[in-house]
DNA sequence: GGTGACTAGGTGCATGGTCCACTAGTCGCA
DNA sequence: TGCGACTAGTGGACCATGCACCTAGTCACC
């Protein structure tokens, strides 16, 4: 469902191929939602079966042909819809956790050795959100390519807003790591 | 592949029944994990097919058959196994992300909305997760009611750990709200 | 001249997860 | 006497995701 939404969106800033859409996806949703190139070809049709988004087939030379998909009135009235409805608590789904509840199956350098694996795993997070949000801060400075440039300034102030969203989590990982470690390695 | 493990976390604690453990799943891992009775139902049919727990059935007056599964020694090996295996990155899926990321298509007041709503849930969280922790904290500390006694020590440890996850990025969620609603909602 | 990356578009299948409804008896409460 | 909650387990449809695989041409580099 939700990624449905989250193509139109996409092709709200311009009308896309199913490749140009991954790479769109990849550089902007990417960091708060997973999607590999055969779901997005599959959303894809499934959104030009539902009438939200219409298909123009462009010829080209010495390549195959684009499929250029264009979001209709159906499927802006259809986002807007999504985002005005009300907000689900999600449910959490961390196999990370799954492994520490049980922890006790293992002997004690095991559960180090989980919790050093997952300090890496948040430092890795914070380095590429890092760089992610000082890109997107240099956009919004001085305007940047255009690909780059997701529907005007209040946009970018929201999509600055998903990144630290992602940051300041990662922190508080690395934070309870600190503490979990000094409490459960005692 | 996840919710196998945690079933036979469950199991290793005492034998139970597919309803025992759905009641034992959501007084325990409920907070990382979710899953419905259909669900747990077919996985511990899925564990007894691999081998890794035995049913039996105890028939009982005047109430269905009682079904108990037991962990098998392949079981308590598998799940050694998951516990010792490699941490791998999880994908995130966050469709609150999702929204707010396309938030310039509703007016201000809708993102507002968004925002409120977010920290309705986040409150909510903390609130659970508090009584929780404080329910996990007494049996640690005076012994409390058999069922709630999970695995020693530094198993209700470790579960404390996985509560305190939850509640540190609850409150980070409040914190990066205020910072958002700052931000955004100039 | 070969290798690999890029452009472009997919298909097929298995697994996992969600939703909903159904059976069927017990027990307490109003 | 009827309603809802509890105990216990099932069936089936559907959606979402992941992984592998395929076609087919262009281009740069070694």
């Amino acid at each position: 469902m939700v990624l449905r939404y989250l193509v139109l969106g996409l092709l709200t800033i311009r009308p896309m191929t199913g490749y140009d859409l991954k790479r769109a996806f990849d550089s902007s949703v990417r960091h708060f939602w997973a999607a590999d190139r055969s779901q997005l070809y599959r959303t894809l049709a499934a959104i030009v079966d539902a009438g939200l988004a219409e298909v123009e087939v462009v010829p080209q030379e010495s390549y195959p042909d684009r499929k250029v998909h264009t979001i209709t009135d159906a499927g802006r009235e259809a986002l807007r819809d999504w985002l005005a409805s009300p907000l689900e608590p999600e449910d959490s789904r961390e196999p990370f956790l799954g492994r520490l509840f049980f922890g006790d199956l293992l002997d004690g350098d095991g559960v180090a050795g989980l919790l050093a694996a997952r300090r890496a795993l948040a430092e890795e997070t914070v380095a590429a959100l890092t760089a992610e949000e000082e890109r997107v801060a240099a956009v919004l400075a001085d305007g940047g390519p255009d690909a780059d440039r997701v529907r005007g300034t209040r946009g970018l102030a929201l999509r600055l807003a998903t990144l630290r969203h992602g940051l300041a989590h990662a922190r508080t990982e690395l934070a309870w790591l600190d503490e979990t470690e000094r409490e459960v390695l005692a």
